[in-house]
RNA sequence: CGCGGGGUAGAGCAGAGGUAGCUCGGGGGUCUCAUAAGCCCCAGGCCCGGGUUCGAUUCCCGGCCCCGCAACCA
């Protein structure tokens, strides 16, 4: 079985934020468990690199966008890494190999008849670097800068979207490309229902980007050409038709597609059902099977914003709690899905409460009382925990809730038993409850392991070591 | 009438037509194997107004409030 998961690729305008490690901490879990179950799975994530306001940045920044992007490109790796994030490839969508893709496919797009030129025509705010609809603004003037903006018109390049409004409803609607949690499926029915408008995707100013085979004036609209990187990620060479078969077919990677699971946050989900899919609709590639929406944090209570400085980084994350812990809060403050409010209060206290009161805790009694009693040897029972039924529907909230049911149940099954008695009076009934103990244990070791790897692999090898003994403190308790 | 989500204990959330649950926090008790951890108990709650119903916090209507989105923006 082949599994095919996709992050969004991050614009490196921007350095790597919490949300872009939810999206792909989540990714990672979910590409671990799948592999855990026997299937090939290709986890692609990447960096979106091109557009004005990278080049703007890199200006700023005073180096050349090239250099500029492999910084950034640098940055998310490293953050990765730190999260220990296995990806099977990060794709950068200035690599080469991905531009001449871009620019093939668009040659293709505007050979069948989905691309003509037209003016734009509307209103431009310098400072934003884009149009404005009537309704952004607030007594005529950007209600982000309080200028008034510009009446501009430019010649550009549009996707004929408009044509694909009927199968895009009836594929989402169908579930043929299913869409969830249910609510972001009506969401984007009732936009495209609404009547899909063409698309510019050209620009004619922005020279860091990738040029229209057909109009060099031209660069590619960085959506157009990040999308596709979902394709070139797998070493796709921009082939359509049947040409895309035979590549399909030739290529071990190019077999994955199509994506088995698109993961997004809930503000690019419009896009990705418009354009992204309208892209593969017009030229017939098959289109991925899901697309899982999830939510924000707020900080607080208010939105992470750089402006008002409330924001938590990554990296401090990491820093604080340990890459195992820290993937573990992340994924245990909501369910999946929906939008969730974190603070660094809340993050320690969830932190003692349930890695070292609850699960470290655990395992240091558990450890200890055979370490002192039997002399580190007890064979364990075999103890259920199965959250398969949940991973398959992406419950990740909820699949660690029911691990953490399992460490509450264990924990009353000591003080139920009085074990520290029992290993004492009644030596055999001692070693029975301690067997069940380790066992479950064991099952939550392993349960674990897509969602805190390390430490999943350090209880395991506690439990099955031929003489166990109690170590080290596995998650020291934050004062 | 733009679209969608939501208003449940001090905080964050879950839930369901008929004893309203969880986590943290607060109070009390208990054990002593363990990371002053564990286990048990207690206090406290369903936005407002109508309607349907034997009965609604749960369904319907209306209102108020909060939060996203509103396409060429990442």
């Amino acid at each position: 079985m082949k599994y095919y998961i996709t992050t969004p690729i991050y614009y490196v305008n921007d350095r790597p934020h919490l949300g872009h490690a939810y999206t792909t901490v989540a990714a990672d879990v979910l590409a671990r468990w799948r592999r855990s179950k026997g299937e090939e799975v290709f986890f692609l994530t990447g960096t979106d690199e091109h557009g004005a306001k990278v080049a703007q940045a890199a200006k700023n920044a005073n180096q050349n966008p090239r250099e500029f992007c492999d910084e950034k490109a640098r940055s998310f790796k490293n953050a990765w890494q730190r999260f220990g994030i296995e990806y099977s490839n990060f794709i950068r969508t200035t690599d080469a190999a991905h531009e001449a893709a871009v620019q093939k496919f668009l040659q293709a797009l505007f050979e069948a008849g989905y691309i003509c030129k037209a003016r734009y025509k509307g209103l431009y705010c310098q400072g934003c670097e884009q149009y404005k609809i009537p309704d952004d603004l607030i007594e005529g003037l950007c209600p982000d800068h309080q200028t008034k903006p510009q009446e501009m018109e430019e010649e550009s390049y549009f996707f004929k979207l408009s044509k694909l409004e009927k199968d895009l409803e009836q594929k989402i609607e169908s579930d043929e490309i299913k869409i969830r949690p249910v609510e972001r499926k009506n969401e984007v029915l009732s936009f495209i229902k609404s009547g899909l408008k063409d698309i510019s995707i050209s620009r004619k100013n922005v020279k860091w980007g990738i040029p229209l085979p057909f109009d060099a004036e031209h660069t590619a609209y960085v959506w157009v050409d990040a999308f596709l990187n979902y394709l070139t990620g797998l070493g796709w060479d921009g082939s359509v038709g049947e040409d895309f078969y035979k590549l399909k077919t030739k290529n071990q990677k190019l077999d994955f597609w199509p994506p088995d699971l698109q993961l997004m946050a809930k503000d690019i989900v419009r896009v990705h059902a418009t354009i992204w899919l309208g892209l593969l609709l017009a030229l017939k590639i098959p289109p991925p099977k899901n697309f899982f929406v999830h939510g924000f944090f707020t900080l607080n209570d208010q939105k992470m914003s750089k402006s008002l400085g409330n924001v938590i980084w990554p990296e401090e994350l990491t820093e604080k709690f340990g890459a195992d812990a820290a993937r573990f809060l992340l994924l245990s403050f909501t369910p999946f899905g929906q939008d969730g409010d974190i603070s660094w209060e809340k993050m320690a206290e969830k932190y003692n409460s349930d890695l070292a009161d609850g699960l470290g805790n655990l395992t240091s009694r558990v450890f200890n009382l055979i370490e002192k009693n039997f002399d580190g040897k007890i064979e364990a029972t075999k103890s259920d925990l199965d959250i398969s039924y949940l991973m398959k529907d992406i419950k990740i909230y909820e699949s660690l809730l029911t691990i953490k049911e399992k460490i509450e149940w264990a924990n009353k099954y000591i003080d139920e038993n009085k074990v520290w008695e029992l290993v004492k009076n009644d030596k055999e009934k001692g070693r029975e409850v301690l067997s069940r103990l380790l066992g479950a244990i064991v099952a939550i070791g392993e349960a674990l392991a897509p969602f805190m790897p390390k430490i999943s692999e350090k209880i395991l090898a506690r439990a099955k070591a031929g003489k166990i003994k109690k170590g080290e403190i596995l998650f020291p308790k934050i004062v």
